[in-house]
DNA sequence: TGAATACTTTACTTTTTCGTCAACAATGTC
DNA sequence: GACATTGTTGACGAAAAAGTAAAGTATTCA
C-alpha cells in the first residue's frame, strides 16, 4: 500500500498554490523550485490537475496556474483520485500472473477487501481539504486528528 | 495509492494455505498452479512470509509451506506490512525531487495527512483475519460490510 | 507585428520494480 | 549413501513508472 510519486508531488503543488493570495498564481517554474522538483516533472503534474478540473492555466507572458476553486472546496479525495486507477476491475486485469486473466475472475476473496480499502481510504481522504493542509505541520496534525476524533470513518455505511 | 503486486500475490498464496486441511501444506509448485503464477515468483513471496514468520516452511521431498498459526490469528494488516516500507521517514527521503532531502524535511503538511491514512487503514486491516477470507466471495463480502458496520474506524484513538 | 514568456504535448531516457533463472542447500526415500 | 524432490539465495533481464527534453502553441507587451 502506497502513495505513488505523482500523487505526492500533485499534493505538494496544490499546497503551494492554496498558499497564495488570492487571485495570485504561480508558474511552473516557481512551484518547482519550491517544492524541489523540476520545471518539466511540475509541468507532467500540473496538466494533469488542469485536466481533471483542479487548476486552470493562463498561457503568455502573465500566465501560471491557479487554483480552480477555493481551496477549502478541494478535497485530498479528489486529488488523489486524479492521478490513480481507482477502478477494480483494472486491478484486477493487472495481477493475472502468467495466466491471461486472472485465475479468480469468478470468484475473487480478495475483492471485498480491496472494496472496504478503496472506500476507507476515499472516505478519510475526503474530509481532508487543500486549505487544511497549508498551515505548519504541528497545526495540521492537531486539526485532522480533531476531525478523525469527531467524524470516525464508517467507511462502508455509503 | 496502490496495491503492490507482492502484497497482492502474498495474500492469494496465504488464502491457498488457509483452505489446506488442518497439518497439510502445499508446495511452491502447487501453490504457483493454483494462484496463476510462476513457481519462481511463488517462492520469492512465500520466502518473505516465511522470514516473517507467518508459514514455515520444510525442505525434502515431503516438504513445502504450512500457516505458522490458525488462520483466524493472521490478520491482513500483517500480511501486507510484511511487503511494504511502512516507515514514515522511509517515505519521506524518496520523494526529494532533485533535492538531497525533501524540502519540506521540517515541515510538512502531507506528513499528518499519511499518518492518519497509515493508521485508519491498518486499523480496518487488522480486523480482518484469513480465516475470514477462504469462502466465497459473496460471503466474504458480506461478513467484512457487517464487520465494518459493527466497529467503524475510529483510528486515532489509539 | 515580433519577441519574450509560459503552458502543451509527445517522445525519449532513466530508474525502479517485478519476475525469471540457475546454482545451491537441505530433507526424505530406497 | 545416492538420488530425487523441495526450499533458498543471489544475479539477471523485462516491464512499468518516473522524470527529462524538445518542439509546438497561445498570450502579452512593446
Amino acid at each position: 500500500m502506497r502513495i505513488t510519486a505523482q500523487e505526492e508531488y500533485g499534493l505538494r503543488c496544490l499546497i503551494q498554490l492554496a498558499r497564495q493570495p488570492d487571485g495570485q498564481g504561480l508558474t511552473l517554474k516557481q512551484i518547482g523550485e519550491r517544492e524541489g522538483i523540476s520545471t518539466a516533472n511540475a509541468g507532467k503534474v500540473l496538466w494533469l490537475l488542469s485536466n481533471a478540473g483542479i487548476v486552470k492555466s493562463a498561457r503568455g507572458i502573465k500566465g501560471g496556474y491557479m487554483l480552480a476553486r477555493p481551496p477549502a472546496q478541494i478535497t485530498v479525495s479528489e486529488i488523489i483520485s486524479v492521478f490513480e486507477n481507482a477502478d477494480l476491475e483494472e486491478h484486477c486485469k493487472n495481477f493475472s500472473g502468467i495466466q491471461e486473466v486472472c485465475i479468480h475472475n469468478a470468484d475473487c476473496g480478495i475483492r471485498p477487501v480491496l472494496q472496504i480499502l478503496n472506500e476507507t481510504v476515499r472516505q478519510v481522504l475526503s474530509q481532508i481539504t487543500l486549505a487544511q493542509l497549508v498551515h505548519h505541520e504541528c497545526e495540521v496534525s492537531q486539526r485532522l486528528f480533531q476531525l478523525q476524533r469527531a467524524a470516525p470513518a464508517a467507511a462502508m455505511s455509503a
